[in-house]
DNA sequence: GTCTATAGGCTGATAGAC
DNA sequence: GTCTATCAGCCTATAGAC
């Protein structure tokens, strides 16, 4: 079983293996306790390898974690800049997004809503401008679907970047406190049920779709706020 | 001018304002920096007395901290509780909920978004189980209203925990990344009309109260899930 | 009550052996 | 590339003078 691989081939694959135990274990940690709560020694006990690494391998924490959070956030930038292409009713692309961003905060970057709450909060300090402008780039994506939905005639005339903040707060809100939630329950101190993620995808987007659908007839309405 | 009060009183009272400026200085560095994020001399120096004043009258960081966030969500969660008991229809309610929390986040509490946020973050690890309890009772009272509104026919039947979720969530996000806004207008990279907080508020009671309202007709929708 | 001085612990970084 | 050993810096907490 000797190994026939050239040397630098196989050392070239061990650092690659170490710089993903290193951001895995880093992902998770400073989404649960914030880039100052998580000494490296956590880190590189967590995946497995010696804490110089960090340094030899990122330059350090600092860029360890900027690397951490650049990958996090462009999964998710990327995957939401593909949907407004389709040609697609504006309601069906709003269910869509929330989907989206719901299946990639359980599945495929569960961290992603905790890192992105703690940056925001941050004022996006630690972050370059290129980074910083992820949530932009969403919202950009919020806005296309809502002007086209106001134009199709399917919802009434609302401010996208006022629609955008509320649809993706509270989802990353939701994801973020999963945690909270289940220890909430364990204590038995919240109800078990239905506050599943796939429960409150649906909530969202019949909240949404109903929220900014074109109303039929606003007499009602416009009365009351006359008065 | 000489102080004729008796020096014991004037030494409490001094002792009171010591303890308020810490407070003060603690509650917006921990909302702004989370609570790893911030030295005790931080604290020391915007309060403008000495670091070792905190030990003195608090007994450490950790106490200092868990004095402010008591007393930062009692102060909501008290409004809050007051609001069911008045016997108006349950969109009025949940309209004055909304605006509530909005008065609070903006004037009274401004830094309350930013904690309870990181504390929900946390897990509410760092708290005992009379704070940890602080987000369930804001949850009873929307629960209240909700089911106030479904037994009047006001809304449609929606899940009281679920809309909690998203109004507190997408309301905590909004407030708490207002500094992240300005600094994102301030670079010329966000429009900086309708983004405030009075123009939130209606969006989001607007969202909410259309969002949750009875449907009159619910064929067409019917008809779409059926296919 | 307040301040200074200092103890003691932990953190991030790195030099140097392998 | 990886590890051990070590360092300087900053942190919280506190003893003791005032």
């Amino acid at each position: 079983m000797v190994d026939k691989t050239p040397r630098t081939t196989r050392r070239r694959r061990d650092a690659e293996a170490t710089q993903r135990k290193l951001v895995v274990a880093g992902t998770r940690l400073f989404a649960e306790r914030g880039y100052d709560g998580v000494a490296l020694s956590a880190i590189a006990a967590r995946a497995g390898v010696n804490k110089a690494m960090v340094s030899y391998h990122f330059g350090g924490k600092r860029k360890l974690y900027l690397a951490i959070v650049t990958a996090t956030f462009a999964d998710i930038v990327a995957r939401a800049e593909t949907l407004p292409a389709s040609g697609r009713p504006a309601p069906d692309l709003l269910r869509e997004l929330i989907a989206l961003i719901a299946e990639t905060a359980t599945r495929r970057t569960p961290d992603f809503p905790a890192m992105m709450l703690r940056e925001v909060l941050a004022g996006g300090k630690r972050l370059g401008s290129e980074t910083v402008a992820y949530p932009l780039r969403v919202a950009a994506v919020v806005r296309r679907i809502v002007e086209r939905g106001v134009r199709e005639g399917s919802f009434r005339p609302v401010d996208p970047l006022l629609t955008h903040l509320s649809l993706v707060g509270s989802l990353l809100f939701f994801f973020a406190t999963t945690r909270l939630r289940e220890r909430l329950m364990a204590e038995g101190r919240l109800r078990a049920n239905a506050a599943d993620g796939a429960s409150y995808v649906k909530h969202m987007q019949d909240l949404l779709i109903d929220g900014l659908a074109a109303r039929r007839n606003r007499s009602r309405r416009a009365a009351r706020r006359a008065s």
